[in-house]
RNA sequence: GCCCCGAUAGUAUAGCGGCUAGUAUUGUGGAUUGUGGCUCCAUAGAGGCAGGUUCGAAUCUUGCUCGGGGCACCA
């Protein structure tokens, strides 16, 4: 073969061929998310793959990102392959939103794409939920995202335990550091942000001062900051780490190490000791949603504050009602989507340990339309990935084993009977999957792909059986077979199909 | 962009400087003429790509490509 050719072949690095047997696992993932999606009322809409670049910029105010593919086309217009479906959807919400009552509920199941290197639970080109509330400013909205979201998390195939929904308000994390006269908020926002990066660095150099080769420190130090992250308090037991006596004082210690770590950070931009220690006793606040609603109201703070504490509390009575409190916690340290989010901010993290990234994240964006110029809409939602949750649940070995669509496999034993076997074909495929193969094999070999296929029935048509008006229908597991009229073909496979 | 690991038929593997590249399975065709999954026969199919070292490279080496994992980034 020529050596190009071969290269060629290999396809694009981080895209993705889907083989059969590969497409039946999304497919669970897909499925989830149409059928709850449209459970919860929310109506399906698509827009286009390329966008102008400037509309990406338009959304986030500033250059594209180098992970967005940028092409040119034949009117030299600068075009992107969508990185993210929001600006899209703030097109569309902009250009015709008053043709719809509001809240509009939509959703919507894009291909994205982004030029990254390929990680865990990230590849050039996924597929990703988008489902969002536009025209509401309403806690129940954000609770009933979160809800939608928690539904196809479980649908899909995770229980409870296997994924948290952590959820943070930007509004309260702003009007606390304004509060606390703290000017550099966005910096403070992404030290907390970073803080389990500030842990594995003091670790690796700590681990590299003792003598461990550089690329062991790196993954010990990765190692290490995964269980602080997971398992804070230290309820399990770590005998890879354990049985190390250099690595095994690590473990008590991470929390220690990351406040003096954080701490420093902190006072390395200028804040005092005391907005630093208020800054990091806050970030601290986090578990069952109750519990933090009583920290936080415990804190001495001024009526901006409060405004946002009663926000938090309000969207737990309908967390509560919608019966997902058991799925949420409440983390003042969570900081994402430090650009466009407006108030509350949440991800679906993993908690069996396969995967590092979020399952799922999202917020209110309430100045997004406007920033556009379409009036003041705000709007919350969800972005959810395909990768992520594939990847965990392959690795919980959670996906049924493959089946073969065709449910039932019809075979004509000789030419002459092909256009009767077509005729009953024909008929059955109204109800039925069926497979037919009338390219004059012997029925040894029919029965041989039906088989080797797991078709679980077969139609046989013969002369023999059809000079009376009847089929013999093999049930092709057990063997059994039975000759059936033909006008009680269907009866009986409607029995064995279910 | 950076770091670590890997790459032999569709799949799983053997060989580790003498290749005419072995094995299993899969694919295709056939042998039992209206009853498969067994067996048998035939057939097809590979060292990611490009260079270097060497009399000789699948094997050693360099770069690239693709895959897995991580960092940074992004969210």
């Amino acid at each position: 073969m020529d050596s190009e050719l071969k290269e060629i072949l290999k396809g694009i690095k981080g895209n993705r061929d889907f083989y059969p047997e590969d497409y039946a696992e999304y497919k669970v993932i897909f499925d989830a998310m149409h059928k709850i999606s449209k459970q919860f009322g929310y109506e399906l809409y698509e827009g286009p793959i390329l966008e102008y670049a400037k509309l990406i910029e338009y959304k986030s105010g500033q250059n594209l990102t180098t992970e967005t593919y940028r092409l040119i086309d034949r009117e030299k217009r600068k075009l992107v392959l969508r990185p993210e479906m929001t600006p899209s959807l703030a097109r569309l919400i902009v250009n015709q939103h008053q043709r719809y009552p509001k809240p509009i509920r939509w959703y919507c199941l894009p291909r994205v794409f982004r030029d990254e290197t390929p990680q865990r639970g990230r590849v050039k080109e996924h597929f990703q939920l988008n489902a969002d509330i536009i025209g509401v400013n309403h806690p129940a909205a954000d609770a009933e995202i979160i809800a939608l979201t928690t539904s196809i998390i479980k649908t899909a195939g995770l229980k409870d335990e296997e994924f948290v929904c952590v959820i943070n308000s930007r509004e309260l994390l702003q009007s606390y550091l304004e509060f606390l006269d703290i000017k550099k908020k966005e910096e403070v926002i992404r030290i907390i942000d970073a803080k389990g990066k500030y842990v594995q660095n003091a670790i690796e150099a700590d681990l590299i001062k003792k003598g461990f080769k550089s690329s062991e420190s790196k993954v010990l130090a990765q190692r290490l900051r995964t269980i602080w992250q997971q398992d804070p308090r230290k309820e399990k037991n770590y005998p890879d780490i354990e049985s190390k006596s250099d690595l095994a004082q690590y473990l008590d210690k991470l929390m220690i190490i990351e406040e003096k770590e954080v701490k420093a950070a902190l006072e390395g931009i200028g804040l005092s000791s005391e907005q630093t220690s208020k800054v990091y006793d806050f970030t601290l606040i986090k578990g069952i949603p109750q519990d933090v609603i009583v920290a936080l109201k415990s804190l001495d703070v001024g009526d901006k504050v409060k405004l946002a504490i009663e926000n938090m509390e309000e969207l737990l009575t309908y967390l509560e009602s919608f019966n997902i409190l058991k799925n949420c916690e409440f983390d003042m340290s969570i900081a994402r989507g430090l650009d466009y989010y407006t108030g509350i901010i949440y991800e679906f993290l993993d908690r069996t340990g396969s995967v590092a990234r979020a399952i799922a994240g999202g917020g209110r964006y309430d100045q997004l339309v406007e920033s556009f110029g379409g009036g003041k809409i705000p709007a919350t939602g969800i972005g959810m990935g395909e990768t992520v949750l594939h990847s965990i649940l392959k690795k919980l070995n959670r996906f049924p084993s493959y089946k073969h669509p065709a449910e039932v496999y019809v075979a004509a034993i000789s030419e002459d009977v092909i256009a009767a076997a077509a005729k009953i074909v024909q008929d059955l495929r109204k109800d039925f999957s069926v497979v037919f193969n009338p390219f004059g094999w012997k029925l040894s070999r029919q029965l041989e792909d039906a088989g080797s296929r797991n078709v679980p029935n077969m139609v046989i048509v013969g002369k023999r059986d059809l000079n009376e008006d009847k089929v013999t229908l093999r049930d092709m597991k057990s063997g059994e077979q039975i000759t059936v009229l033909i006008s009680k073909l269907k009866e009986e496979l409607e029995v064995k199909v279910i």
